[in-house]
DNA sequence: ATTGAATACTTAGACAGTCTAACTTAGACT
DNA sequence: AGTCTAAGTTAGACTGTCTAAGTATTCAAT
């Protein structure tokens, strides 16, 4: 079995803890986390339909009747592209980006508590190796 | 604003990142992902319905829903608590334990091939914190 | 020993998240 | 023009989630 193998293994339990732990983070907030998840991708800018599904693995016609549900919720709008008529944009709105700001408070705010059970040299430790797990995450997926 | 407040941030953003890896890790498998996350608390023997509940951070009404779908799907069985016959406990079926071996293996594998990407010595140093990692999921849920 | 409150769980009803299948519209390519 | 592909949406089915309400059991305090 190779090392990546064997540490995929404890990534796996280690990463499952960590998921319990975030769904604990935003019970109760006023998005739910798949909604969350969406209006995080949006904060840069405008995207499209495609490239929403794709990032959040779902289908497309999920993803269409979530951001439905958010445009009725006045928290997203739908716009056009120019040069594709097909393609719709999604962008947030004001009421969005403040829901999305507060949510993302709270859900730090639950972190920054949990990180006060480790002492500052473990936090240190976990600082430099967080490059390393975004960079996990950022990889292109295999397959 | 305190190191931990920062840390959370940064945190914050990788396990976004996380999180939608693993949901690409899962996608298309024969269990969802909630169904997966409830198997892999039972792997240690029967528990209390309540105890799922709160682990899972859901109420326990959605929790009763859940095991009347998978114990309909024939992976879990109920039984009784002989000390007190209010409670509830939950059980792996033999099928239920093999399905989750088969969805356990996959997110696995995936997991492997994206610690590929990283280097050997990248590899060497997530493996030494992710110890952390696993403390921090396992605290006391802070307030 | 009885009763009253609390605990463990389930059922029912509403709505969000997800999928597949079928449809519409627009661009691309001869 | 005519066909193929791409981008989205709609519809229908099922899972996941919540709150409200109900049942059965235990516990506590007279």
């Amino acid at each position: 079995m190779s090392d990546s193998e064997v540490l995929a293994r404890e990534l796996s339990t280690t990463l499952r803890r960590i998921v319990l732990l975030l769904r604990r983070a935003v019970a109760g907030q006023p998005v739910t986390p798949q909604q969350y998840a969406v209006l995080g991708s949006l904060e840069g800018g405008p995207r499209r339909m495609t490239e929403l599904a794709e990032e959040h693995a779902v289908h497309l016609p999920t993803m269409t009747v979530a951001i439905n549900r958010m445009e009725d919720g006045g928290l997203v709008t739908r716009g056009s592209d120019p040069a594709d008529a097909r393609v719709r944009t999604v962008e947030l709105t004001e009421d969005g980006r403040s829901r999305l700001a507060s949510v993302r408070r709270a859900r730090i705010s639950y972190l920054a508590a949990q990180l006060e059970t480790l002492t500052p040299d473990e936090r240190e430790e976990l600082a430099t190796v967080l490059p390393l797990l975004d960079k996990l995450g950022r990889a292109d997926p295999p397959r």
